[in-house]
Formats: structure tokens, sequence, C-alpha cells
DNA sequence: AAATGATGAGAAAACGTTTTCTCACGTTGA
DNA sequence: TCAACGTGAGAAAACGTTTTCTCATCATTT
């Protein structure tokens, strides 16, 4: 309930063990000379009375802060927060915490919290956002420190993480063809994208020349639509669909059971992103590619510590794999 | 591409203006006595070479790092971010910049984190979670910086921030009965959540004795499910539903839809957590009620601070109203 | 003309570490 | 017996700031 600072430093230390700070820093940090048993003796002292170092004051000799910065524009965090559980958990094992910086597309609040972190010395800087084909309304380029792009458009020359979409979209249609589906369309999100146009690239070179492609929102109203369409006309009804993201395959399934159309039974149903919380309720629960977004988290964080600690990276964009997550609406489901 | 540091110190300055670091200090900080000439003279050089005050510096003299942990096992986010969000926006323009923690549930974890985060002498703590009857897997308590607890349990004689459930129930059994509602039922999750709890009492307390309160799980499945329950006897059905949060109501729509009642002409239905992802996509789209998590965390950021400056500041049990967000889910939404 | 006071600016200490340098002491070898 | 050497431990500098203290210089007052 008082004062100051009752912290307990390496001086306290010191006198206690009746030593001076060196010897204390030399023997905790297991370097210089000195008898083992008066090394011993001091860290026990210094357990005793609970010393922590204070990791400002290291900090500053040092050069490294242990600290790095997350910049992100998603402020819905969908793809944020698994990033960020990645980066934390790949990091928290070398002693480095992370900054999380939630920037609203606001260049002058990106400044704000750029400049506060580099302040802080931050050991570099991971920017994410919201969309692999726009970048963060900053310029991270020329920083005192290193940085890593993932899931973002990043600077030429730099280190840019990013999902493999067209290896989603080999995954699903690959499964598809598992189950033993002939006829596969693909229902997405608008053309605008270069996620969606990836995958929709891939899916064609996959499926081949008779490949159909629908473009759309990346809502649930347009997995409606698309069905409408699809089964509106005279011609044959697909029995695979491969949906752009989770919240379309989520109104595809839907639209499919209201129209009698069983799923899997009849139709096979895979989605994208494996958001749990879509995936999962949906009936039947969605077989669906996971981005491995916290693997790219890890990937981004050992990254950019590799920099900070002046490995060589090597720079340009790097696409990692995705994974697909078996649920019931693909079928096939219980053969293994 | 090099070496080191060239990041400018204080001492360039001082070269570079022909003067000592003592007098760069005062006249970037405004204090001390000076000729103006020279004080101006000095803050435009300082700003010509680039200089920005080296933080951990600073922060190993004054004791206060501008600095604060968020600490939270929601590591779904759907509650940390906007929270997140609040408290981050609060405290940016104090120069504070906010470590994010998330550990999952995992004591050793969490002990990890709180240690880094103290060696790196945060000035606060902000505990937060994803239920408000339950606590973080770690004692917070007797740490040697100051500590809020929002939306999680905290110890008592601490700093809770939470929302006030019972003004949530209220808010939408009171915008049920203005759109002309009699017979009110509430579709919540499980009663051994505490947050149901609080709710269903106010709701009874609000509709009077008759009141109706369906326990369940937090699901679409448990809303078809009260739907099925409530239609399927012979006695009279509900003309509103106060649904425990927005997948539930979701899943009420949804049961309503397909059985042909029509929401909201038939029946006015409100969601609880406006959770937008939910909320915007259901047909019609949710009203529901929002916690105001971001002005939670305005209120944590700006509470921890206080703290941390050593303003007095009132520990117990403080709730923060919710507000409503009107769609179309209940009706009346034209009327203003 | 001397004492007083105001003004401008620098020196030095401090924050809590780590690291390099120095030195006293005791042991070994010739 | 003396030089050479190894060992244990402390002194001091350094990191980049802020703050307190001291001290010239110059203008004002008597």
């Amino acid at each position: 309930m008082v004062a100051r600072s009752n912290r307990v430093t390496i001086h306290d230390v010191a006198r206690a063990a009746g030593v001076s700070v060196s010897t204390v820093s030399k023997a905790l940090n297991d370097t210089g000379r000195m008898a083992s048993e008066t090394r011993e003796k001091i860290k026990a002292i210094a357990t005793d009375v609970g010393f922590r170092p204070n990791a400002l004051a290291r900090s500053l000799l040092s050069n490294r802060s242990f600290t790095v910065g997350l910049l992100t524009n998603d402020t819905y965090g969908r793809f944020t927060l698994p990033l960020m559980s990645g980066i934390s958990e790949a990091l928290v094992d070398h002693g480095v915490s992370v900054f999380l910086c939630a920037i609203e597309d606001d260049p002058a609040l990106a400044k704000v919290h750029v400049d506060a972190m580099l302040d802080k010395q931050v050991d570099g800087i991971i920017a994410t956002g919201k969309r692999v084909d726009r970048s963060l309304p900053v310029d991270l380029a020329g920083l005192p420190v290193p940085v890593v792009y993932a899931f973002t458009e990043g600077v030429p020359g730099s280190v840019i993480l990013t999902a493999d979409d067209a290896d989603g979209a080999r995954l699903a249609v690959e499964r598809l063809r598992k189950v033993g589906r002939k006829w596969i369309v693909h229902v997405t999100g608008p053309d605008s994208f270069v996620s969606a146009i990836e995958r929709a690239d891939a899916f064609r070179q996959a499926v081949g020349p008779e490949a159909l492609v629908l473009h759309g929102a990346w809502t649930e109203a347009w997995g409606h639509e698309a069905v409408a369409m699809l089964w509106g006309g005279d011609k044959p009804t697909p029995d695979g669909i491969f949906c752009g993201n989770d919240q379309i395959a989520r109104g595809v399934v839907d639209a499919l059971r209201e129209k009698g159309v069983r799923v899997p039974e009849d139709v096979s149903v895979i989605g994208f992103d494996n958001w749990e919380i879509f995936a999962d309720q949906t009936r039947p629960a969605l077989t669906t590619v996971d981005m491995n977004l916290k693997e790219l988290g890890r990937m981004a964080g050992l990254t950019i510590l590799d920099l900070a600690e002046g490995r060589a990276v090597e720079a340009g964009l790097r696409k990692l794999p995705c994974k697909l997550v078996v649920r019931q609406s693909c079928g096939g489901d219980r053969e293994i």
C-alpha cells in the first residue's frame, strides 16, 4: 500500500550477501570467475529475497528489449488472434513480450503507435491485417528495427509470410474428388480479392477446363443466392461445392437443406477459414480449409527473432501450406 | 544496413547544438532556465536530426514504463478484442502501450507471462477472461503493480469492472414491451453461468410472476430446440423472445422462419452480445443488447492509469450499463 | 564602486544492470 | 627466495535519460 519502489535490486542482494554488485551479477549470470560456494550462496540469497533483474536496465545496456510489436488493422480479430496466439507462443519461451497495436486504418494512429513502440525500443515489428492484398496505412520501410509482414502486403524486398491459397484450393478439390465428386463448382468472394483469385485459379487448374467459379460477396446471403442460381436452371446440378469462406459455406449448406438436398449424401460442401464458430455450428458441421494461422504466427515470431538477433533471413514472399479440417459436410469422414 | 545503434541520442543533439546534454534535456522538456532562443534552437536541431528519447532510459529513472499488461484466457477473442480496443484507445493518448498475453488456462504459462511483464516494469495489469464468474489461473494479489479486473472474477477488495447484465435484460424487456409484446419469454444459457442468472433474475423482475425462463446451451441448436418446445404444446405461444446471446437468437429466428412464423411481425426477438457477425447475418438482422465492452475497456485503461499514478480509486465491483442496438428482429425500428 | 540578485548553462549524480579492468593474495616452480 | 602465474573479487565505466546543484556572468541597486 506504499511507496515508490519496494522492488528488490541487485544492490539489495549484494548487501545481503556481503559482496559487491558486480560479484552478484556475475554469480547470477554464470559469468566471471569466483569460488563456486560464493556463486551458490549468492544465488540462494537472490532467490531468497526474490530478486528479479529489472529488464529495462538490462535492455538499456544490451540494446535488446525482448519486446516486439504487433501492428494490425484487423479490428475484428478473425485473423489477428490466431496469429497473435502463435507469435506469443513462439516468443514467450525466449522471454519476449508482444505489444498489440490496433490501428483502424488510421494513418495518424498508426504512426503514433509505431513511434511509441520504437521509443520503447522494440526488437522488431510484425505487421498484419485482414487482407493479403492490402497494406497497412503506414510506411514501415526504413525503420531502425526489422519488420515482418504476415498476412498483409509488404514492401518489396521485405519478409512476407502468408497462407498458400492455391494449396488450400487444391486440398479441397482433392478431397472432393476422393469422396467421388465429379461436378465441382467454386462459390467464392469478390474477384477484387487476390485470395479469391488465387484460390479460383488453383481450383480451375485442379478441376479442368470446364471449371465453374462464381464470385460474390463473402456472406451467407451469397451462399444462398449461389445455390438458387445453380439449382435454378435446367443444367445439371453440382455434387461438390468448394466455398471461399465458411460463411458462404454456411449459406450454401442452409440453402441446400431448405431445398431438400442432403449434405453430404447428395452434395459435398467444403468451406475455407475453419472459423470454428461457423464451421461447428453449421448442420452438418463444415469440413473446411484451415490456413494454419497460428503456425504462421509462430513462423513470424521466430523470423522476427532471427532478424533481431542478426541472423540472415531470406527476403521475399513465403507461402505456408494449409490443412484440411474434416468434419461432416463433405462426407467420407467416417472412412478413416 | 549496419550496426549496433545508429539511433540518435541526446548526446548527438548536444554535440550538434554545441551545448551540454543537460541543457538539451531541459530545452526539450520545457524545464529549467535558459534563453528562449537557445531553447528554440535546440528544439529545432532535435527535430532536425530526428531525436526521439529512449523510453527505456527514461523509465529507469522515473519508475514509470508507460506500459501495461493485458492478461486474458479468452483465446477466441470474442470479449477480449473489443476490450483491448477500448483500452488501447484510452491509453494511446497517454503514451501507454499494451502487452497482450494470451494464457490458455495454463497456470504455468500465466506465471511466465506475468513475471515477464513485471520484469519489464509494467505500470499495471488488466486481467480479463471469457466468463465473469471465473478467475484466471493465476494469483494477481500482492503484485507490486496495480491490477484491474475487467469481465472476469477478481479478488475481494480489488477493482472489478463488468457489464451490468441486469440492465441489459431490462433494456430488452422494455423494448419488447414498447413494441407491444405481451407474452415474453427468455431463452438463455446454462444456469451455471452467473451472467445467465443475473439476466434471468432481472428478466423475471421486469416481466412479473408468470415469467418463463428456459435454460440451455449457448448455441444455435438450443435456439431451435427452444422454439420447438414453445411451439410444440397446446399452450399459447409467446410474441416476444429475449435470448441470452446472439447465437441462440439466430437459432430462434431461423427456427421461427422455418415454422412460418414471421419475425418481427408475429414475434419479436432480441439477442445479447451484439456480435456483429451473427447479428448482421441473421435474417432479419438482430436487435440485440450490447455490453459496451469497448467502453468497459476504456474505463479499465483509465482506471489502471489512475492507480499507476497514485490516484485513489474506489475498490469493488462496478457494473457498466448496456445499450440496445436496434436492427430488425424486434420491430419498431422504423418508428424512429 | 561594491554588494546583491537574476539569469543562463554546465557538472555530476542517479536509475539498475553488465562488463571490463585492476588488484591483492596465495600457490607454484626454479 | 623470488619471479611468474592463477584465482577470487571489487572498482569503475557504460547504457540514455532527468534532475539537482553549482558557478560564472551581467545587470541592478546602494
